[in-house]
Formats: structure tokens, C-alpha cells, sequence
DNA sequence: CCCACTTTCGCAACGCTGTTGCCAAAGTGC
DNA sequence: GCACTTTGGCAACAGCGTTGCGAAAGTGGG
């Protein structure tokens, strides 16, 4: 069950019990998995979950999809997800551009758009443009369960409220959440790019702690601890380009010196992107060291443009501080462009599933 | 209900809630809590309430004590925690000091050894030492819940076994929780130091997010989100002294170049507390950015000597960063010499109180 | 082909959870 | 002294996962 503080009644187990078999569902994937086997990956013993499934049979949300051989007795049934059941919009809302996805309650993309948008339009302009392209997409199945928008920069995530868009003051303090569900008549979730990027990325791995460190036109983290992307108190957690790792160093955009996103973008403005992926790799151990985590994802225009030379640089400085311990993996993150609306729809989906914020 | 991957049955409702209240009681102190404010805070009914509270008070845990004031009707009855109920002791080892606790449900110490220890004594010579100190403090109460040990140095919280206690390789993959637990017969929970001090800081505020930063002959982190203590994956997080902060900076003992805990160390040898205290006030706006917490706390014998100064000097780089928003609160943490050993022996409190690991 | 055996999985009864309806107890205030 | 408010326990209840048991659906030896 999910940490809270509040108290537990029998509908919440009910529902925590069943976001659970739900979830075992969703990451079995098409090879569908048998009642007993959620029976022991749950700990619920076998009727319980026959009661569970039965219900999300009778919802539509489950079926029966074939049987597992034989191992002497009946074989076993196997049940998987229904992704039909359900669909959530994701939004990335790019400096220059507009990317939503509509996705099945599998997370797989059924219906894509995008079209230039200038973040600078004014806010009436860009609710529009989000709202027409999310009731284009609605059109095609019977319900959506929601929108999730992902946008670049600090905002609130809670209320839904832009801070300051990097480059356009005037989306400060812009109710975005309450101004698209007002249009839209659609719960709608706002989050920061890199967040939804790593909810997309966290929902493959069950429980997995991993960093997102994206590089394009900024330097930007998204943290997954335990499987929960961690927001912080004030849900500004991230801000990883802003990291000094190098005493009085040259001035930063920010105001401060040796901020991690100068010293990269700057080496990689001389053209020195061995020297830009070495300071990454300080920040990515760095971070490593701080949170204990198991992998790292790089991300971004700017890594995309030279790859494996990020990969090589970044894991380079992991392996020399592991010590001779097994050093913590470095990847590209998976997903490409749409990577963000991707994660942007798993905000709605994921509660579905029992991951809840962090 | 703490996330879990687990299914969840009606023993499971039942001792979450029982935590729930268990913890809300303790936090109310001497005070007490009503059972309407119970009631508010869980979000259970009165009824629940009035339930839980009661097997409580038959199991000798909860207590009336006194009423409220009357607001027009019958007054509201105030329960509070019995805290002679249950006690465990905490074992602080230090390189060259032994301090052990004996604390009550309310964390409250009601006694205490203190005495030299070599910590190259040798495994046994040291397991014979703190049984000796546990089993003198037990003596005084009728159970003890058990042991919690901390000390110096990355070890597996897990498994209870030791890496490599900093000075003394002889220690490398000692099984101590299993050693000590064999020897006493009770349970026995092994944590870093800076992880219990951190822990005891945290029974305080409920939910908080914070990191307690130590710096003695070493310089450690502990970190707190969310009210949970954060140890990573392979219980090594919070490797806060070997963040690297000057790129290609002095050499530091690990190896590494512009380690925190070199630059800081170094200031402090040659008397440049202010030094320090920026060096120290950098790693951790590093820290408040990355993840959003809401206090850094100080601690250790090297804070001890110059708390003001020190304080000061973080607090200064941490208002420079924020720019003009609200910055993050720098305080020296409470508990003094015995923090670590009381929040040793909330390592085996906290259960009680629904409060799991992270 | 039959029959013993294994394994899956649903029906029914059950124990236990928090919830609801109701009422006695214990105050305040006119 | 009486009307009113508020607390909090008793009893009945609905709903959760669990247990006991048996039907269904396979395998494999004779």
C-alpha cells in the first residue's frame, strides 16, 4: 500500500489490491500471466485472486487469453490486461512545437499528432491549440480517461501552475491544470518534461531507482526512486543543470559559477563533446553516490547528436569512482521524441496502477 | 500504507491503522489526542477509532489521561501513549567510544552507558562489549524490542554486514547484525551513523524531507524524504562527503579530485572555517536543488567547534542560490552526543509507528 | 481405453475489518 | 431544571480476504 497517513478502510483495499493485480497484468504484457502466478507475486492467496480478476473480467478490464501447459494437473489459465479498456493523452509542449499521443491503457501509442506551436503565443492561444489537438485524438475511442501536458521548466505540479517558463515570463503563475480541464471537461495533470520522460521510462521497471538526465537546450534530471518519480516538497526536485561542480567557475545563466550546465554547454559550443560528457559524468556520479541509484538514462537533442561518445564519457567517470565495484550502467533512454508525451499520458495511468506520485 | 509490491489483507489493514494511531498518539506527547482528532487525522470514523484505541488500551499501549475543555457538550477524553509500554536500546559505536540507550516508546532515554572502545579491538572483543552494555541496560525494563546499532563507515542495512569501516579493513564483511543477534537473542538492526541521527531527527517531524549533514573526522549525509530515511538500493546512499565539487581539484583520500569532504577538511586545517563553511554551504545547495527538501541540519564534532560560523556560512550560499525566493532553513540538529544512539534505537521503534524504511 | 493422480479454480461458509444507526452519558447555557 | 450539544459505546451490517471442499481438466501408467 502507498505510504500516506491516512487510515485504511476496506474499499481502499480493495482498490490497492486491485491496482496491484492491474499493474502484475500491465507488465506481464501480451504473454498475459495465470492466477496463481499473481497469486504468489502478491501474496493474496489464490481465491482472492480469482475474486479480483473476476471483477476485472466483468469490468472489461481483464480476459482470459489461452492456457500454460501442462505440469501434470489442469493447466493454468492465463489473464491479460485488455488495453482497449482505457486511454490517456499526453501532451509535450516544446518550445516550438506540440506532440500529443493518445495511448491504450498498455501505454502503447494508438494515435499521435504534432504541429508547430510557439509557447510565446499567449496562453489563450496554446490552451486552443492543446485543447483541439486532444479532442481530435479523444475522437477515435469512447472515453479518455484524462490529459497529462509536460512542459519545460519549474512549475507546480500539485496545483497545476506554471512558475516561469525558461523564456516566457508571461506564463508565470498561469493556471494551466484548472484552464485545460476547464476546456476540456477532462482531468488534466501538468508535469515538468523531464518528470514525464521518467515516469515513461520508470513504468517499464517495477521498483527501479534510476536518474533521467536530459541534455538539449538545457540540463534537466528526473528522479525515480523506488519506481515513484521524486517531485520534492515543492516539486522543483531536478534541478540538476544547476549543480556547481566547480568552485568559482565560469558564470552560469543563473547567476552562479560552475553550474554543471554551463561547463557542458559550453564544451559542447567549443565542439568538445568529450569534455562535455566528462562533466555530465562528474554530475551523474555525483548523484549516484548521493542517492545509491541503479542505472543512469541520457536523453536529449544534444545527446542524440553524438551518443555513444555521451554514453562512453559519462560511464568512464562512474567506473573510475566505483572503484573496482561494479559501476552503475549508463544508456540512452528509450523513446525518442515522443518519449515525453509518452510519460506525460502514464501521469494518468499510473494511478490506475498503484504508483502513485512521490 | 507504505508502498509495498504486496497484496494487502485484513491483518495488513488492521496494524496499518494501529501504526497510524500508534504514531499520532506519540506525536501528541504528553498532550494527549482525542478520538475525534484521531478520527480527523486518519480520516477513519470515530467508530474505527474507538476500536483501535481500545485493543490499545487493553494491551497496556494507550491510556486516557485527563479531558478537553467543554465546547457545549460532553468534553472530548485525551488519550496518550504509554511510553514505559516498550523500550529498545541504540549502541552508538564510534572509532573510540561506546554509547548505548535505553529509550521508552517516546524515544525518551531512560538510560545510558558510556565507555572506551577500540573499534580494532577485534569483531568479538567488540560483540561481547555492546551484548554486555545491552544486557546491563535491559536489565531495568521487563522486554526490550531490540537493538539497533550504528556506526561509522558503508555497510549493508539489509543484511547487517559491515564493508569497510573507514581505518579498519579487519571489519570488511562482518556479519554483525547476525553476530550480535545470536549473542542477545533479540532483534538487532545495523545502520551508518548518519542514517540513525538522521532517523532520530526524523521521528520528530512527521513527513519531513531533509538532510542532516555530519561532519566530524569525515564528512556524511543523511538523507530524509518524505518522513523515510533514504538508504538506495545497496543501502550506500548519502555518500554526501565525495560529491565532487572542483572539477580536477585536489587530490582527495578516495582517489578522487575536489571531493567535498577534501576541500572541506582542508579549510578546516588551516583554520579557514569560513572556507569551510562555503565549501560545506555548496554541496548542500547541490543537495536542496537536486531534491527539493526542506531543511538541512548540521551536525558533528567539527559543526560542534564552530556551530554559529558554520551555520552562517551555509545559510548565506543557500540564500545566494534561491534568488530571491525563500530559502531553505540551516539549523545545527538537535540531540547532541546522543543523537546517534537514540536514533539507533528508533531503528526498532520505528516499525511500531508505521514508519518502514526506504 | 480406463483409472489414479495432479493441478486449477470456483462456490459457500467464515472471521474480521471498518461503517452505520442508535442511544446513554456528560457536559453547557438559558 | 430543562433543552441542547457533543462524546463515545453497543449492536447490526456490508464487504474484504481466507478456509474448506469439490468439480473440472489435464497427465501418465496399465
Amino acid at each position: 500500500m502507498n505510504r500516506t497517513n491516512v487510515g485504511a478502510n476496506l474499499p481502499a483495499l480493495r482498490s490497492h489490491n486491485t491496482a496491484l493485480v492491474l499493474d502484475l497484468l500491465r507488465t506481464a504484457g501480451g504473454d498475459g500471466i495465470s492466477r496463481l502466478e499473481l497469486a504468489e507475486r502478491t501474496g493474496l492467496t489464490p481465491q482472492a485472486v480469482s475474486k479480483i480478476t473476476g471483477r476485472l473480467r466483468e469490468e472489461g478490464l481483464a480476459a482470459e487469453a489461452g492456457r500454460r501447459a501442462s505440469t501434470g494437473g489442469k493447466p493454468r489459465t492465463v489473464l491479460r490486461l485488455v488495453p482497449e479498456a482505457g486511454h490517456a493523452i499526453g501532451v509535450h509542449l516544446d518550445r516550438d512545437e506540440l506532440r500529443a499521443v493518445l495511448v491504450d491503457l498498455d501505454g502503447a501509442v494508438v494515435g499521435e499528432r504534432c504541429l508547430p506551436m510557439d509557447l510565446g503565443a499567449g496562453a489563450e492561444a496554446v490552451v486552443e491549440g492543446v485543447a483541439r489537438a486532444a479532442e481530435g485524438l479523444a475522437e477515435s475511442v469512447a472515453s479518455v480517461l484524462g490529459v497529462g501536458v509536460a512542459l519545460p521548466g519549474p512549475l507546480d505540479h500539485v496545483r497545476g501552475v506554471l512558475h516561469r517558463v525558461t523564456g516566457f515570463p508571461e506564463w508565470d503563475g498561469f493556471p494551466l491544470r484548472d484552464a485545460l480541464a476547464a476546456r476540456l471537461g477532462l482531468p488534466v495533470v501538468v508535469d515538468k518534461d523531464t518528470n514525464a520522460a521518467a515516469l515513461g521510462l520508470a513504468v517499464a521497471d517495477e521498483g527501479a531507482s534510476f536518474a533521467y538526465l536530459h541534455l538539449g537546450t538545457g540540463l534537466g534530471a528526473g528522479l525515480v526512486i523506488g519506481g515513484v518519480v521524486h517531485r520534492g516538497a515543492r516539486t522543483g526536485a531536478g534541478e540538476f543543470g544547476h549543480q556547481v561542480v566547480q568552485l568559482d567557475g565560469p558564470v552560469c545563466g543563473c547567476g552562479n559559477r560552475g553550474c554543471i550546465e554551463a561547463l557542458c554547454l559550453g564544451a559542447v559550443g567549443r565542439g568538445d563533446v568529450a569534455e562535455a560528457a566528462r562533466v555530465l559524468g562528474v554530475g551523474a556520479a555525483n548523484l549516484v553516490g548521493l542517492l545509491d541509484i541503479d542505472l543512469v538514462l541520457l536523453g536529449g537533442r544534444t545527446v542524440a547528436s553524438a551518443p555513444e561518445e555521451f554514453v562512453a564519457g559519462v560511464r568512464a567517470v562512474l567506473r573510475e569512482r566505483a572503484r573496482g565495484e561494479e559501476a552503475v550502467p549508463v544508456r540512452i533512454a528509450p523513446g525518442g521524441v515522443r518519449g515525453v508525451a509518452e510519460g506525460a499520458a502514464q501521469s494518468l495511468l499510473a494511478p490506475l496502477f498503484g504508483r502513485a506520485d512521490g
